[in-house]
DNA sequence: TGATGTGAAGTATTTCACAGCA
DNA sequence: TGCTGTGAAATACTTCACATCA
């Protein structure tokens, strides 16, 4: 089987997500015309996207839902829950821990750590802050897969650094700088203010072309 | 001039702060590869993207940091600050709120909108929380350009079409869910569980093949 | 019959390699 | 001389169009 191209990797998140709302409105079957309205692509692009998982739908018919959930699930890794730690315990790494919707999907916070000492030692949601010079240690003791990384910007490559080292190889980067990691190690930025700055752009574009 | 591709686009906010960065490091001049080093790209990278917005370096010298700073800007339409709303104000939104990130790149939260009975007419941080029943007469007042999208997934296609409507012309979505929007209007999505879902997809495949 | 799976065509993007200019 | 700007080549991705098969 060929590798998965990085924009199919991207969309099938988008994909599960819709065939849970299928699922849930007990819809059995959906093809690929009813799925990509639903994600907001076209039907070649799903039926290309799903061709690289293997041969996951019936000509004629389209694709069980239920199957093709435990497919994309399987692919993505979800089939058991995966370790997450939050690096940088400030207002948004409070924010990330107290959010619902990663535990629901799988996704278990069980590790925070901090440079604050008013902030170490004490527990939220059940969960303890850690010491940042606790950080090799409890990354390792905790088996930790994926690392939220919330510091401030000045020392979120030095954290990163020793994230990486300490054999974490997913990190979700809040902070914004662009992380400079080793081959292996997948690094996702999440910068809002760029998200911004792409939509003004357009603004600007659009104003000026009008 | 031929039209920036969206891949540029989308890179354009990263050079401009690696470039504020180098300014802060009193930088007068800056030279392909070393932006690209500092942006996580290659030089032909950002020869060929600075080159849809013109002819902006000195053969043989490199790029002067504050006119290209400025030019960057410029393209960004960031010359001067954008008239932003938040709608749907739970804890996502709050956060959002209070998030100064935002305010020191020009992005002024001016305006937020929510359903709870129990928090319109509360103040929080200067800005009143208005009823979504004025969404329209709002944003108009308001002369909003942005929309951060923060409301329950059930609701969010339905307030998004009230928002466009309204003639917002750029929303940032963070719901769980794809909107389905006109030509003309730009969304950008965030959604956390799909970052993590795409982060889960790179472990496993190299659990697999390890 | 009807929708998938997929080569092939069409686009978009990235990278190369070097002419051109300070 | 050294670095930009840019056609051209290479690669990646999307869309088309239709053979294939339940």
């Amino acid at each position: 089987m060929d590798r998965v191209p990085e924009q199919t990797i991207n969309r099938l998140p988008i994909y599960l997500r819709c065939l849970v709302q299928a699922a849930s409105l007990n819809m059995p079957v959906i093809n690929s015309l009813g799925l990509a309205q639903m994600a907001g692509t076209n039907a070649a692009q799903v039926r290309k996207d799903l061709s690289y998982l293997g041969e996951l739908g019936t000509r004629g018919i389209g694709y069980d839902v239920e199957a093709l959930i435990a497919h994309i699930s399987g692919e993505l890794g979800l089939t058991a829950s995966r370790r997450v730690a939050i690096v940088g315990f400030g207002r948004l790494g409070g924010s990330l821990l107290g959010y619902s919707g990663f535990s629901e999907r799988g996704f278990d916070i069980v590790a925070v750590f901090d440079a604050d000492p008013a902030k170490i030692g004490t527990s939220v949601g059940g969960v303890r802050v850690r010491s940042i010079d606790e950080l090799e240690s409890g990354l390792a003791e905790e088996a930790i897969e994926i690392v939220l990384l919330t510091t401030p910007a000045d020392v979120a490559q030095a954290v990163a650094d020793r994230v990486v080292a300490a054999g974490v190889c997913a990190i979700l980067n809040f902070a914004p700088v662009t992380l400079d990691v080793p081959d292996g190690v997948k690094v996702r930025p999440v910068d809002l203010s760029v998200e911004l700055q792409v939509l003004s752009f357009h603004l600007a574009r659009m104003t000026q072309e009008a």
